[in-house]
DNA sequence: GGCCCGATTTGCT
DNA sequence: GCAAATCGGGCCA
């Protein structure tokens, strides 16, 4: 079942935790790429100097942000890769989760002609924000996509058991006393979280 | 208009 | 382990 509006309607650092092990699901031409989320981080918006909204900064690329929960912010960085994140909290806080890995559940064959890698490990695959956008043939394109209604990109609960690790955010050096947050959320022992 | 830099990935040493 | 790749966004002039 897909999730509704209720679920994303939380503060960023609960809805991290709360995507890990549903269903990510991309649709093209009626083609279905089903992956399982385990790897998310965190950014709470005005306050997090880690954060593209920090200071409440609003401009055409953070816009998405204070969208409505369950947009998809989707932003170019390093002027080559892009990085998926799911809106969160309520209309104008501008908090988002970042979507840094996930497993391949269903579409493998797309995924590969999406993403040739020389890499044997099918892990380089997914494990990695840019790397699943390529996989999924997510571009800006599909920023400011809806979730919640849309037919593009949604997620899917999910039941499981699994053992959630709290980490420090990756690459985020310059975010002051916001950089040791442990806002980095990950399923353990799983094999398509990024390194 | 110009300059600096990045919520990354890859390939080479 | 480290630097290159590569270019739009943000900010200041």
């Amino acid at each position: 079942m897909r999730l509704d509006l209720s679920f994303y309607q939380k503060d960023a650092i609960t809805l991290a935790q709360d995507l890990l092990g549903k269903l990510l699901v991309r649709e093209i031409n009626g083609q279905k790429i089903i992956s399982k989320i385990v790897e998310v981080e965190a950014y709470m918006g005005p306050e997090d100097k880690g954060a593209h909204t920090y200071n409440n900064r609003r401009t055409e690329r953070t816009e998405v942000m204070f969208w409505r929960a369950g947009h998809a912010y989707i932003y170019i960085i390093y002027g080559m890769y892009y990085c998926l994140n799911v809106v969160a909290a309520e209309e104008g806080i501008p908090q988002g989760v970042l979507i840094r890995g996930i497993e391949p559940i269903e579409g493998l064959d797309i995924i590969k002609i999406n993403r040739p890698i020389k890499s044997r490990k099918i892990q380089d695959l997914t494990n990695g924000p840019g790397k699943l956008c390529q996989a999924l043939d997510i571009d800006i394109n599909l920023r400011g996509t809806d979730l919640v209604y849309g037919q593009d990109l949604y997620i899917l609960d999910h039941q499981e058991t699994f053992e959630t690790i709290a980490s420090k955010r990756i690459n985020i050096d310059y975010a002051e006393e916001y950089r040791d947050k442990l806002w980095r959320f990950y399923i353990k022992n799983n094999i398509f979280v990024s390194k």
